[in-house]
Order: C-alpha cells, then structure tokens, then sequence
DNA sequence: TATCTAATTAGATACTTATCGAATTTGGAG
DNA sequence: CTCCAAATTCGATAAGTATCTAATTAGATA
C-alpha cells in the first residue's frame, strides 16, 4: 500500500513556508539564497524545506556554475495531490506489469540492433513496454517538448516516430497538452524501469 | 489568499491516523467507536482526529439516537485536494460575488410571494443567484438525488424546475454525475450565504 | 428522575520538527 | 593551489501535537 507515500506528501506539502516555495518555483526556477530573501529566511532553511520536496519529488535541481536552480515538477504535484482520491481503488495495481530486470535486459537486447537502433515495435505487450521505457531514458524530467523535437529524438532508434510518441502518450509515458510533450513521472508509467 | 486554507488541509491530511479514518469513511459512514476498535485506538483520540477532519470540512456528522455517525465529503475532500494546483491562478478570486446579507435578504423578500413560491425568476446575475442559494437551503450535504427527486423538491417553489436545476448546476451549487445530484461545498458556490 | 451509553474535554507525556548560528563542504575562477 | 560564493550539515532551542487516562457532558430510555 502507497498510503504512507501519501501521508508524506501531505505531511510535507502541509506547511506554510513550503506552500510558499511551491508557490514561488510554480512561477518559474530560482535558486536557495533568491528563495531565502524572497521568504525573508536563512539558506540553512532553505536547504532544510527544499530537501523535503524534493523527497516527495515534485522538486529537482539542476546546477548551473556555483549555483543550484530548484524546479517544480508540476505534473508530478499533480498526480500527488490526486492520490488521495483513489486510495481505496480497485486500479491501485500499479505497477500494472512487473518484470524481471534480468528479462528486461534480454528484451532490450533482441530489439535493438548494435547500433542502438531499434529493430521492430514489439508486439507483445510486456515487450512493447520495456522497449517504449528504454527509449524514453533520454528525455529529461520537467522539460517541455515541441513535437518536432520529439520526433527528431526517436528517429535515432526508429524510423516511425509517430507510432512511437503516440505509444508513450497512450502508456502514460508522457504527457500532450497543446503540442507540446512532457515526461510524466514514473509513479505514472505502467511499467517499473 | 486561502493560503492558509491549503496549508491547514494538507496539514490535518498528513498524519496516518486520519488518511485510515478517511479510507475507512470512503466505504460508509462510521461512529466513532467503530472507528476506534478497527483501529485500534482510544476514543478521545478518534474525537481528537475527527474534529481536525470536521475543521476543514471533509467530515461531518449525523445523530441517531445516542450514536454519531461520521460520513465523508467526497466532493470537498476533492475539491480540496486539488486547491494547491491553482494557487497562483487569476481565477483565484472566488467568491465571484460579494453581496451585503440586508440585501441578500431583500431580494429575497422581493422575489419569493409570503406562500414561499418563487415570483419569477431573477434575470439579473447577482439576484438570481440570492434567489438560487436561498432555494436550494433544503439539499442535504452528502447525499445523492435522484433527478425526479430534485424537480419535486423545486417545485415548491417552482413549476420550471428543470431551468433552476440547470442554473444550480450551471452555476456550482450542484454537481451532476450519470443522473444523480449531489450538492457541491460552498466553497465551490459562486456566492456566500 | 435515575440510568445507561456514546462522545467529549482536560491534563500529562513523549515525540516530532521549524528555525537559526556556526562550522563544513562543494565546485568554479583567478 | 588558493580563494570565493553558494549550499549543506550539525547541534541547540522552542513550538507543536498524537495519544492516553480520568473526569465530564449529552441524549435517550425506562
């Protein structure tokens, strides 16, 4: 059972200065000592707050030089907060399909040529699965995607880039909204990986 | 802001006694010294917990006999798990409406002949909202209708119910889900009352 | 009215945690 | 290598709170 992910999600979202980081970083990446002003708090603090989203992974950092920028992972807030709703369902069998990391690796390597193309779209399910996971490794968390550039990444492995991005939005994936993609987090995805 | 408001929810959510209480009420309503024995705690303590839960009004209470029963608002605990995605949104400024109570109850004076049929129904914006928060005082929180039930219930005070169901559910009064009515938190109202 | 049961209140204890100052670490830049 | 700025770790303090027992209240029934 998931419910102590969500008795932490809650616990760590139910405080005011983390309220208030989620709300500055909703408008776009600052950095420790910006978040600290802007809250009239010390870095100390900071480090403390930001330590706690990022446990429940709706923050992430990315450096740039000497300084740390903090992200909010809003689609991962989202299906955090939602959590709630569906605690006693039925469709709580998520990961719907487990597999052996073992048999993942002899997937990944019947499908793929030595060259790292991908050889033929799986039928199979479970197969189809772990090749659409293995894929997406090179797509980063947070960042936003035009169509032409997903298209451009999956031709490294495959010529049918439509059937490919079309296969991880309808697999949860990824994520469409006005032509524009985005990884969706892995709690999300149907498969572990 | 509701800033508060959010804090305070994911605040009283984040403790594992009270998702247990809310996963228990999902199934039911519940007293509390059932609730006390499936989890093996004191009663003073499951008063403790089911106040906070009444506090932010994802609980409430219904008497028979010497007994309490505690049911759960789905609909609020929805609407408030979800608070935090908008937190910097324009939309934000809810209510819509804010009318001065000596007026709210002139228009209704105005609107409804001394038998407490409604004379006709308002076409300004905000008199016809009055007059649809004051009509619908007699839905219980909670509990679901039938759409049969509802037209018999509006026309005590009118004979074109379907128009005022469809202006309550138009206007967030009332939520409607495959033919059933249920009504909606006020917080979801477009005015006080 | 007296009595019974469920619920609540009050007070105590133990545990958790938000915040800060001081010291340390990390990764460039000169 | 040395210096610098940003971030983190550590330890202390103060505030908050989950849980219990014992005592009290609220409502119904006889």
């Amino acid at each position: 059972m998931q419910l102590d992910k969500v008795v932490n999600f809650h616990k760590v979202v139910g405080d005011p200065t983390r309220i208030r980081i989620i709300s500055l970083l909703k408008q776009g990446p600052l950095h420790g000592q910006a978040i600290a002003n802007k809250l009239g708090l010390k870095p100390p603090t900071i480090t403390h707050h930001v330590a706690k989203l990022k446990q429940i992974g709706i923050v992430y950092q990315r450096r740039d030089k000497n300084t740390i920028y903090f992200y909010l992972d809003q689609k991962k807030l989202e299906y955090s907060a939602n959590a709630i709703l569906q605690l006693g369902e039925v469709t709580n069998v998520r990961p719907e399909m487990s597999v052996e990391d073992k048999d993942k690796l002899s997937i990944v390597k019947n499908f793929f040529a030595p060259d790292g193309t991908l050889k033929q779209i799986p039928s199979q399910r479970k197969k189809k699965l772990v090749v659409l996971a293995y894929m997406i490794r090179g797509i980063e968390t947070g960042k936003l995607y035009e169509e032409k550039e997903i298209n451009e990444y999956i031709k490294q492995f495959h010529e049918d880039y439509a059937t490919i991005r079309r296969e991880w939005v309808m697999n949860h994936f990824m994520y469409r909204e006005n032509n524009q993609y985005e990884l969706n987090p892995k709690e999300m995805w149907p498969i572990e990986f």
